[in-house]
DNA sequence: CTGGGTCTGTGACCAGGTCACAGACAGGCC
DNA sequence: GGCCTGTCTGTGACCTGGTCACAGACCCAG
């Protein structure tokens, strides 16, 4: 029971079908605490290793040379950041900027390792192969989002995303930066929902009234 | 020399380090022809296989509802469709439409033989990463162009990219569907571009006058 | 030479991004 | 309490770009 008691470092790896050796190597490593705000990387750096988030939350921004940003995907618990193994796998520099949401423990599997894991265990390729084309369609479908859509559906779609009893705390310049358009854009678009009876706005908060609504502008086809 | 003469379809393979069992299973696969304009999937579509492109150029377009389009990437001789590869390792389905731009032999290396190359093959597996970090890379970039680069920028740059011989041969159709905006306001652009002198337009063609200047435009900062 | 398909140009209009503000609100400080 | 400063929000003016509706130009097959 001494020795047998892994770190919760560990636990995320559970599902991944590995050898014992395998699994002490990934047990072995340090988990590190991230508080709520900190950078994980930005654009231009160079991949240092694997990340893999234990618990909390990562987002990757993209951001413009006007300032103005957009997610390009979130990283919950027991996925990896994709933008991560671009450097290792291709010599890719990051073009996002990884920003902690909520405080975050993550895992950092250094080069080598990495490079061995891939080389020597099938489930660890997987796991690494799946998240990485998840990522792929992600980007596809926020590409065609931002390419096709309007921003209407975008901003709905994000309200009811981040949802919490029935309201949703964020600034308007948080919502715009989401959703890749302008923080006017937004009071704009929410005062035409508010109008319409959808939600109500406050100062860091919009409460949704009209959830069917909302979800009815989110699916809008053009 | 009977037996040691394979089929061009191994040429491709060459500068990957396989094993000879990996080899002779690659070569055995007959290349298939494809005639340009023939389209190699539609959204929606599940993956057969993990196609190698060997001659000829394919280009994966993204399709809006509005019937608008978008250049999400080419693949040239030598590379990868990597979105078969989306299906392949994350159950995914084409979110693209891959059409042939110029006669083309591809490999379809079917299923069980790609998990197999996978599993086994280090320096197959070194190429389907590679190719498919690039493509992320590739589509990261696209949408930041997207979100936040301007219409002249992407023509201007679209135009460099296909001149030969200093003309490009394409209409204004093709153009916009490249860039993913709109024939009329490929239209209003190029005629921007010939009053400050940059291209003479014909029907079908432009012809590059201020390389220089078309140069500057595409890396315009905003 | 003519008729249908394709390519191009144009005006009008709308959605959305940018700029420049002004007012509203919150929390800290005297 | 009143005041100050920073953040959040609302608005008008203006520009780019996407959409719609057409008209004219070009091209080639019949």
């Amino acid at each position: 029971m001494p020795v047998e008691a892994e770190p919760a470092a560990a636990g995320w790896a559970g599902g991944m079908d590995l050898s014992d050796r395998a699994r002490r190597a990934l047990a072995a490593l340090p988990p590190r605490d991230l508080p709520r705000g900190a950078v994980l990387f930005r654009a231009g750096d160079l991949a240092q290793g694997f990340v893999v988030v234990l618990s909390g939350r990562i987002e990757v921004f993209l951001t413009g040379p006007s300032g103005r940003e957009i997610l390009l995907y979130a990283v919950e618990p027991g996925q990896s950041c994709v933008q991560t193994t671009l450097g290792l796998m291709a010599g890719e520099t990051y073009s996002g900027e990884a920003h902690v949401a909520e405080a975050a423990q993550v895992v950092l599997i250094p080069r080598g390792l990495f490079a061995e894991l891939m080389d020597d265990e099938a489930g660890f390729r997987g796991f690494v192969l799946r998240a990485f084309a998840q990522r792929m369609a992600d980007v596809t479908r926020l590409l065609e989002q931002v390419a096709f859509g309007r921003v209407e559906a975008r901003l709905a779609a994000t309200l009811l995303d981040l949802a919490e009893g029935g309201a949703v705390l964020a600034t308007q310049g948080e919502l715009a930066a989401r959703i890749g358009s302008a923080r006017e854009v937004v009071s704009r678009r929410l005062e035409a929902f508010h109008r319409q009876g959808w939600v109500e706005t406050d100062r860091g908060q919009v409460r949704l009234i009209d959830v069917a609504a909302l979800r009815r502008a989110a699916a809008a086809p053009l």
